[in-house]
DNA sequence: CTGTCTGCAAAAAATTTGCAGAGAT
DNA sequence: ATCTCTGCAAATTTTTTGCAGACAG
């Protein structure tokens, strides 16, 4: 069996990943890498993403628009609830988390259930105050 | 203002849509074209894919692995909450909307929801039976 | 008729792969 | 010393675009 190795690449990444206070997409990774790594290649991220990936250390998923984004594992998150705000896109928690009377609900309907995926998104109450404070102008 | 118009291919791609029982790729959907109109140009899903949505007749969202699924909106389902089988890629209903509760603790807490989406998977009756039965041979 | 839509081909963008040398363990 | 990882270049795959003719309204 391979065994991975860490590397400055893949550490740098990482790094990125967990100073990121949101989600990044592969670009947003690479630009931010270059600058303190300017000769790596791409496909050195798109394999490193791949083995953080495999080794349960990122979480992959996707926003709004057309690309996927990646970021750190969060162990209070383990389910995957992402309150986002679509205008500072900043990540919020879920107050609750209705996931098991779900669970619940469905296994007593005899489907298991292997994996849940919440996004809610919308205006933080910073930035609707941001927003009010325009308008009243 | 541009108007929309509606061509054979448009329509047959929301007719397969239509009577698809679970939610397609772009590559499901040129499969399935081309048995009725094999000269179609893959150009052409794109540009009638991009077209539906935009005149909201169909969903995109992202399943489990790499690619971008689309689906007919389901007035039934305006709230996005998805009920995935791993094995046979049907989708159910949620049994019950948690999310009015969540939208009453967010927005005590000054957060405005605009959206939201739930999406979980697993594995259902049907799928669980045949697996077992698989396994007990 | 007037434009939008189509198929084709080509272009552009995104991702993957092969390889020889660098570097981690 | 061994074997994984890297950067580079090339290959592959996916998506977008330009254009001339087809066709919907």
């Amino acid at each position: 069996m391979e065994h991975k190795r860490n590397t400055k690449q893949k550490q740098l990444i990482l790094d990125i990943l967990t100073n990121s206070p949101k989600p990044m997409s592969i670009n947003d990774i690479y630009q931010k890498v270059i600058t303190e790594l300017p000769t790596i290649a791409k496909s050195t991220i798109y394999r490193n993403i791949d083995s953080l990936l495999s080794q349960n250390l990122i979480d992959k998923y996707y926003l709004n628009d057309n690309e996927l984004f990646y970021q750190i594992k969060d162990n209070n998150h383990h389910h995957k609830h992402y309150v986002i705000c679509d205008s500072c896109k900043r990540m919020f928690d879920l107050p609750l988390c209705p996931i098991h009377e779900i669970e619940n609900a469905m296994e007593k309907e005899g489907f298991s259930i292997s994996d849940h995926y919440i996004q809610i998104s919308g205006t933080c109450k910073d930035c609707l105050k941001k927003k009010n404070e325009t308008d009243a102008k």
